[in-house]
DNA sequence: CGTTGTTACAGTATTGTAACAACGGTGCAATACT
């Protein structure tokens, strides 16, 4: 079975064309896919549009046994489904299980791969999360497995959806295919939990297409909102359309939508309260060019594949880069030229601070460290057992497993492992380790606000944070137009440490130097997250040293 | 953590204002009801 070597380029060409209908590979698309083949991992962060689910699409067809897609909006895989399938190819066609079928449907969709009449089975971590589904999709022994939006297991495995967390093991238990993970978004500490959690084994690491020399990048601080609505009508009046407004709350969408609609800019609003049926509608308005202004929360976002979107402003302070650079990417996929504008006021911060917060309580964690103590058991057996909800009981006990204080057996039964701690100490650990997330998670929005008020070339900025290393300024952000970045840059002077070396702090542990500007640096640590030192007083005390 | 809405009170008409409470994102799946 095995393939030979030197000919991955030629078939994997082949199947592209004839399965597909693609004249060619794209570069960043070949690595990965040979890694695959050869049974290895791999991790790909590349933009939307870049071509990213070719990469586990083509060697399905070439590796023996069915793939399985794991995604996380029902939604999405409807279109990537849609699209499969209408080349009409028994080699390519996608079925689903999801809670959108029927059981009968359900059966005939699990029928069609184990007959060989369907190569895609298309499925969530919740599905997979019942030991019932689990076995069944195990006996189709799949060939290869893809995580597409990845970063979801770093941004919703922690407390949203939990089930995310626990692909890991699903994944050893449906027999360990190789395992291809997709994202267009993923910094150090992000690719990190994804490497960690789904346990890749040494993966080919494919990061491409951070700088998108054809967005201009604009942030500007406003004092009150009144500032904030001239500096976005402003930019309305100038720009062409579509283009999106993101706002932190559903209530801000319906608002802000409505109160531009009445001064002359018709606008849309989408978020995640409104009913299923609306949701479709406005999104394929928006997608066939019938609104050209959504003002939308996070809801709107992944399975958007536009490509004349012209511009994306936030009228808010994102949680994160992350969720930031994610957003922005949404303009100019066309290639033609796009606007990203950040209008932020210091009080945006709050709502994210808020978002990030609240704390596990102590008492339910050691009712449920206790529980666990009662023997070999489901999730759904503790859930009644303990009356927590479903998702606080995902939360938890994913905190607690990382305290050793239970793990996934056989079968997915959970159980305490034999050097458990006792329950109060678990769920002090735990509440700790819940803390130690909470940090770097913080950190996060301080670097974003760091972002804001920045001098520096944002695409420079930007890339730092990723892990990426950009000498020039970039010549399309509001700093390298202004002038700011060049002063910034001719008084930066060589830091102490080169940029992406290993340094150890006394109280923070390691972590990996991201950038400087000015007199400050940045700092990755692998415990507390993202951290902003002074140059000087780093130097005179002495703060750091080489790890 | 900050904004927005509610209530009480002052005080005599419509507001003002202080104190306080409520609220805030992302989606799966399963359930109850037509």
């Amino acid at each position: 079975m095995r393939l030979d070597i030197p000919v991955y380029g030629p078939r994997l060409r082949k199947v592209a064309r004839k399965h597909f209908g693609w004249p060619s590979l794209r570069p960043g698309q070949f690595k990965p896919m040979r890694a695959v083949l050869r049974r290895n991992d791999a991790l790909v962060v590349l933009p939307t549009g870049a071509g990213k689910s070719a990469i586990y699409q083509i060697p399905a067809v070439l590796l023996p046994g069915p793939t399985v897609v794991i995604s996380p909006l029902l939604a999405l895989q409807q279109d990537q489904i849609a699209a499969l399938n209408e080349r009409d190819d028994p080699k390519i066609r996608a079925v689903r299980v999801s809670s959108a079928e029927t059981p009968a449907q359900q059966r005939e969709a699990i029928e069609e791969i184990r007959d060989g009449r369907a190569e895609f089975l298309f499925i969530t971590p919740e599905q997979l999360s019942d030991p019932e589904r689990l076995a069944e999709v195990r006996a189709l022994e799949p060939g290869l497995v893809a995580v597409d939006e990845a970063h979801c297991i770093s941004a919703w495995g922690h407390d949203f959806r939990p089930d995310y967390l626990a692909l890991g093991d699903m994944i050893k238990q449906l027999g360990r295919p190789p395992v291809l993970a997709l994202t267009a978004t993923a910094s150090p500490p992000v690719r990190d939990d994804i490497i960690a959690r789904l346990r890749l084994r040494d993966p080919e690491i494919h990061v491409s297409g951070l700088d998108r020399r054809n967005l201009f990048l604009e942030v500007a601080y406003c004092p009150d909102e009144d500032y904030r609505w001239r500096r976005l009508t402003t930019m309305l009046d100038v720009e062409q359309r579509p283009g999106i407004i993101y706002v932190p709350t559903r209530r801000a969408a319906e608002e802000l939508a409505g109160r531009l609609t009445e001064a002359g800019y018709p606008a849309e609003f989408y978020h995640g309260g409104m009913a299923a049926g609306l949701r479709e509608q406005r999104h394929r308005d928006f997608t066939d060019d019938k609104v050209d202004i959504m003002v939308a929360t996070s809801a709107f976002g992944m399975g958007i594949d536009k490509p004349n979107i012209r511009w994306v402003a936030h009228v808010a302070l994102p949680d994160s880069p992350d969720s930031y650079f994610q957003e922005i990417g949404r303009a100019g996929r066309d290639g033609e030229p796009g606007r990203a504008v950040l209008l932020w006021r210091s009080e945006d911060e709050a709502i994210q601070r808020f978002f990030n917060g609240g704390s596990p309580d102590a008492d339910e964690l050691q009712e449920l460290a206790a529980a666990l103590h009662q023997g070999p058991q489901t999730k759904t057996a503790l859930q009644k057992a303990t009356g927590l909800g479903p998702r606080k009981i995902g939360q938890y006990l994913n905190l607690l497993e990382q305290v050793g204080a239970v793990r996934t057996g056989a079968r997915n039964k959970l159980t305490v492992p034999a050097r458990a701690p006792l329950p109060a100490e678990a769920a002090e650990a735990a509440i700790e380790e819940y803390e130690r997330q909470q940090l770097v998670v913080g950190s996060r929005t301080d670097m974003m606000r760091a972002f804001a008020q920045s001098r520096q070339c944002r695409t420079e900025t930007l890339l730092a944070y990723f892990g990426e290393d950009q000498k020039r300024p970039c010549g399309h952000c509001d700093n390298c137009a202004d002038g700011s970045a060049a002063e910034v840059d001719a008084a930066e002077e060589e830091g102490p440490f080169p940029v992406h070396s290993h340094v150890r702090h006394g109280e923070w542990g390691t972590g990996m130097v991201m950038n400087y500007e000015e007199e400050r640096m940045t700092v990755l640590f692998d415990t507390v997250g993202y951290k902003t030192l002074s140059v000087p007083v780093v130097v005179e005390q002495k703060l750091l040293e080489p790890a």
